[in-house]
DNA sequence: GATAGTTTCATACAACTGTTTGATTTGCAA
DNA sequence: TTGCAAATCAAACAGTTGTATGAAACTATC
């Protein structure tokens, strides 16, 4: 096996520039020009580009979800097999939110890059993403055991929507810091994540199976 | 100016190409392959690729930032200058939802091609899309009216949650339909549009002030 | 119906992409 | 040291991209 040096050199000059710059306009010139290898050394170690792609997109996927299980555990044991859905929540978002928000040095290249990763789906992503249903199923089912009287559709949606501040609150993050004046403090993580898990907490417990029917009729005046 | 026919056949063929396959893969020949026109007719009428898609998102970006201003204008004309919150967010994130959701042979091939916009963010559209934060503070303004015993941070943040949940809601449709084995039907754009006010809502009123301080000291076992 | 201006067309171009090749170097075991 | 597989390298390859060209086909005006 001799020196991986090239081999984790270029994953890691991938990995980094994927997440900054998207894998639309990176070239597998820059990567090797920013890992200070051989062009055709990438072609050697990984077989293709697509290749590269996935093994650093399944690396990543199987560490991100071993570290919320790992926390969906821990709480789920603490609570006796059911645990509160905040902790549920913040398991799910927790870890994604942590990486990719806060301050510039302690932002983590792998969870950008997963982020990336689930926003520009190129085709060798897309294939083997959909094993990611079975791992948010996971997430479902514990919050079911703890809000055992919601419905099962409620829950997807809370789920759905917790997913949707977190990732969206990281795209947009810039939009955010300016539409606010810098008024919202996108690095200090902590109350990010107390604002997801409040907000998806309360859509998943207010009302009681009816939290659709409030002023459906107003604004009803479209063409 | 003769027969703008082949300029809007190109403009009617990318929009449609670019929503459905998203800008990465879609090339200049696609387009003017499904257009019926020749290759170099895209340069002539627009004169370059960038300037295209540039024209094809301004267009569409100030008919929908027209939509959502009309709803919210009606909205606070009715309340004498002071919508209900969520009218305003009604306006913010219904036509947006209406057009991207809902039976196939309903959804806008605009409002779609808007989507893909606000995901890919290819640089001719980038430069652009600065502009619309201009759009976002008025519906600011608005909540803040409508709100005015909230902070301004608690306002963005809320404002930030409900974009959020209304794109990502487009964007992961299909897995969220899988997810939940078909549970949760994304063909019920009112029901979706109710939900995601809704939960913005709540955001938005609940607690006074901190919407934060709720259970942050679970789960901090980490590392 | 000739003419000038606009629009279309087939084709070529230059730049860039991921990939392959075959020679050369490296590292290590016999 | 010798021998051999693994690794690196410069160079070339084939394919695709957006763009440019110049001739041909239109269209409307006089």
């Amino acid at each position: 096996m001799a020196s991986d040096h090239t081999r984790s050199a270029i994953l890691a000059a991938a990995e980094r520039l994927y997440a900054d710059r998207g894998f639309g306009d990176v070239t597998l010139r820059d990567i090797v020009a920013a890992a200070n290898v051989n062009l055709a050394a990438v072609n050697y170690h990984f077989g293709s580009k697509d290749e590269l792609i996935a093994e650093l997109f399944v690396t990543r996927s199987i560490a991100t979800n071993r570290e919320r299980l790992r926390e969906l555990k821990a709480a789920e044991e603490q609570g006796g097999g059911r645990a509160p859905i905040e902790a549920i929540l913040r398991a799910l978002v927790g870890p994604t939110l942590r990486g990719c928000l806060g301050p510039e040095t302690q932002r983590s290249t792998a969870a950008r890059f997963m982020i990336r990763a689930s926003i520009e789906s190129v085709p060798p992503i897309r294939r083997i993403k959909n094993r990611e249903i079975d791992h948010l199923r996971k997430f479902a089912g514990a919050m079911r055991r703890s809000l055992p009287d919601r419905s099962e559709v409620d829950i997807y949606w809370g789920l759905n929507f917790a997913l949707a501040m977190a990732h969206h609150t990281i795209r947009e993050s810039e939009r955010l810091t300016k539409l606010s004046e810098g008024k919202c403090d996108l690095d200090d993580v902590e109350d990010v994540v107390a604002r997801v898990v409040s907000v998806a907490t309360m859509a998943l417990t207010a009302g009681k199976g009816e939290a659709k029917a409030p002023a459906r009729a107003l604004a009803r005046d479209a063409r």
